[in-house]
DNA sequence: TATAGAATGGAAACCGGTGTCAGAGGTCCG
DNA sequence: CGGACCTCTGACACCGGTTTCCATTCTATA
């Protein structure tokens, strides 16, 4: 005996369907996995394990079917097997953050990683500091059954966030610059390294009378930099006067004053480290109105290379973050099963290693 | 033989249930529609009604049921109303643009206009000069089922890609520059009459060698800039000889190169207007090299008003382009049923006029 | 008071997939 | 040769909503 006959008796469709058993199904309806299953004379199951990769089908079958699927150009209704599985094809992308290259990039990289999957990206921007914040992220999450989350900083930052989150069991992934979590939620970038970096060029240019701008309080990044920086600079036997640190807030604003303010010291600085782009282009706007030139009398290093840097007069010495990669891993991450590690090793290691990208903003001080 | 009524717990247990009216049903298990229904003591039909707005509920009963959704917090599972509706709850954000800037405020501007709504924002880069890159939109649209669909230039000049969607049924949006396509799906910023302001502006100053640096051939924005431009100095009477007119591409690097040449032209220009502030920065970067200093001996006008324009040095006088507003009016456009102004007409206009913001960077030509 | 006509609400089918579990066919072994 | 075991496969219920169709209740009019 052959296989029963396919049987999808839908009460609509009488037999008379079932005969012309490879009929083109009405070219302007949808395809769905009934046709597959009735052209291919399987059951739907079957189609289902194709689709899914289950092991459990056997090799004729499975390339007949995938013929088929081929054939009608089938793909599965994401929302269909949402349903189903209780799990939506849908990551998050969570952030609160002034940068909006940042963002882009970021971006970019999870759909780079995202791409050729079933997966798509939805972009949810919040207000770490309004009501109810985690309750939003929360409710997102719950509500779109999102397949994971992607945390960028200084969200990610937050402990309570991410215990909400596994309250209702969402998976997600934290940038981030210090180990906070199970490294399996988290990637680094090693800023602490890269301001190193930084210390070392400063000095080695033959500069001691270095002005830093740090990051806003609360932000691990400018914590991060700041101690990095300053450790790596004792280390060389440089100790910076506290005049010399001023506050930041990672804005063009805050780095012109801050930039202002360090100029004004005296002995003035010969270099300023300041722990972004923005702030950078702040402290060439302080320069110019002091009427110093950069970097004849002054040198000028920066944190990011977002598009600004290289666009500045002169083009500013900063740190690169490969902050595209950084999407893509975080996106990778999500979506990769824990054992498996399709990319090698050491391309899926969580720790990213910003590097130092010199450019013209920088010359020995003049004495 | 007929289905035998197995389990469902709804039908299992009724008056008792309900007795406990105030029960939470498995506080581990998501609240669904069967629970507000049995809760509330009507049918799931009517929580449906509710939800979806419908007039046929008596106010009562409304009244009740929504107390009940608001109690357990309840909300629909957007996938399976997806698939009972045939469409998501996603909007589709499609571009190619180099800008990113340009991406992420017209992102943040759409998600103002998706707030508090059930809507979601999918966003879809794609490169418009890939093999079969219609189709790869086409079956995004498709395989998501999105609701709409935004493009934004210059993928929203394809009217190839406008006619597969239509093909498919898939509603969109086209943010551009002129009236391409029923009114209804288009959001339009005139910049022809932006440029026109520019022009207005170099002539009150003075200046009759004016440069312009184009933006790359096919652009419909390029075309719009370069024309209404030109345009504008005819109708003031002047006329820019084709030696100062150089083609860009909307880049750094083309703006370098391209200010190069207008700057190499005997007699040199007085201004350059660059139509976008990328380009503007490769200015800077020209005079530069040649010794020139901005706005002394040349003044630069850019257009975008993007985040670079504020941080050059002098501060770049450009044209602001309202591009949140812009998203935030296609997603409204989107997602409002055709009739219904509920921002009014002025507000829901599908004409942008960017304006001319002033900053440092023009001044009277020297004579 | 009778009756048409609306307004309302319920049961079951349906959207397009997946999970469970039982059953068919084949292999291995005693 | 028969039974235990394994491999595939399919029937059926289910995910959480909406829609169809029909029964019931509530008006308004004759």
């Amino acid at each position: 005996m052959k296989k029963r006959k396919t049987t999808r008796r839908t009460p609509g469709q009488p037999a008379d369907t079932e005969g012309r058993a490879g009929g083109a199904p009405d070219s302007r309806r949808k395809v769905t996995i009934n046709d597959i299953a009735r052209i291919a004379a399987v059951s739907k199951k079957t189609v289902s394990r194709v689709i899914n990769r289950s092991p459990l089908v056997e090799k004729d079958t499975r390339a007949r079917i995938e013929a088929v699927i081929q054939r009608y150009r089938y793909v599965p209704d994401p929302q269909a097997r949402g349903l189903a599985f209780r799990k939506s094809f849908l990551i998050g992308l969570v952030y609160d953050n002034p940068n909006a290259q940042y963002i882009v990039n970021m971006m970019e990289g999870a759909l780079d990683g995202l791409r050729h999957t079933d997966y798509e990206l939805v972009v949810h921007p919040c207000d770490r500091t309004g009501a109810d914040f985690i309750g939003g992220v929360q409710r997102f999450a719950v509500q779109q059954k999102l397949r994971g989350v992607i945390l960028l900083p200084p969200v990610s930052e937050n402990d309570e966030l991410t215990k909400a989150l596994q309250d209702v069991g969402c998976n997600y992934v934290r940038v981030s610059y210090a180990q906070l979590d199970d490294p399996s939620r988290m990637l680094i970038s090693n800023d602490r390294q890269a301001v190193a970096e930084v210390a070392r060029y400063l000095v080695s240019l033959g500069h001691t009378r270095i002005g830093y701008i740090t990051g806003p309080q609360g932000f691990l990044s400018a914590r991060e930099r700041r101690e990095g920086f300053l450790e790596a600079l004792a280390h060389r036997g440089l100790r910076i006067p506290p005049t010399l640190i001023v506050q930041g807030g990672y804005t063009y604003e805050s780095g012109l004053t801050g930039g202002e303010v360090l100029l004004g010291r005296t002995p003035r600085p010969t270099a300023i480290f300041a722990s972004n782009d923005e702030m950078a282009a702040g402290v060439y706007r302080a320069a110019d109105r002091l009427g110093l030139s950069i970097p004849g009398d002054l040198s000028v290093v920066g944190f990011d290379d977002g598009p600004i840097a290289a666009r500045l007069l002169p083009p500013l010495t900063t740190v690169r973050l490969p902050i595209r990669d950084i999407g893509r891993l975080a996106a990778l991450k999500l979506i990769q099963p824990p054992g498996a590690g399709s990319e090698d090793a050491a391309g899926m290691s969580s720790l990213i290693v910003p590097h130092l990208t010199v450019r013209d903003s920088c010359r020995p001080p003049r004495d």
